[in-house]
DNA sequence: GCCAACCATGGCGATATGGGCATAAAAGCA
DNA sequence: TGCTTTTATGCCCATATCGCCATGGTTGGC
């Protein structure tokens, strides 16, 4: 990692929270959170994979500071600490509206 | 890549796109192109890797669709494609934002 | 035509990431 | 106390990512 030149830490901790970001499941869990918090075994149930995986996923998530845990009884549940996930959410499914229409418009429709 | 129950093609068509913008260089480079257009050799110095390098890292911006190239001479010109960009930074700011709070209060000041 | 500058791509090695299995810790219940 | 459920974590293997070097194609100037 090179970066000699501008705020090299500054960005890498911006990188850091995107890369939390950037895996299909973790999206998935997200957002699902957005509508109301759940337990590992729920999310497990949701996203098909094994309980372990999840498990490291949300831990993931937690350590970059976009949901937190909360025990009650032998359960674990998540919750979203930003709103700004919107902001973030809007702009990945602008991109995506865009490229679709381009694709699209080199089809022919 | 289980994910068996939520439209997991829509999920990892996002995930592409997040994964696009987690890396500090690819964020630095996206940060200087909201200023200007700029081209391959302006960012190889500004981020301060090698060529090649650098030129990877606007391939994967092009291919997301997040730039788009335009050739001037010998040279190629980047510009961002998206406005959209803005609520990106924007939430990824905020998260930090939390968290260096949360640090802070833990720290004691 | 020739050379220099600019850019893209293939190759390679080092490191990071992701998945499941096995296991251990903690809680609830009989 | 035993047994089950719920989570978290270590381990291992497969794959992906990243960086540089080397190279080749293009463009512009001489």
């Amino acid at each position: 990692m090179a970066m000699k030149r501008r705020a090299p830490k500054l960005y890498e901790a911006r990188a850091a929270i995107a890369k939390a970001l950037a895996h299909p499941t973790r999206l998935l869990v997200l957002d699902a959170l957005r509508q109301k918090d759940m337990c590992v075994c729920e999310l497990t149930e949701l996203v098909g994979a094994d309980q372990s995986t999840v498990s490291k996923h949300l831990a993931i998530l937690k350590n970059t500071g976009l949901v937190e845990a909360r025990k009650e009884g032998a359960m674990t549940y998540y919750s979203l600490t930003c709103p700004c996930l919107d902001g973030f959410f809007q702009c990945i499914e602008s991109v995506l509206q865009k490229n679709l229409k381009e694709f699209r418009a080199l089809v022919g429709r």
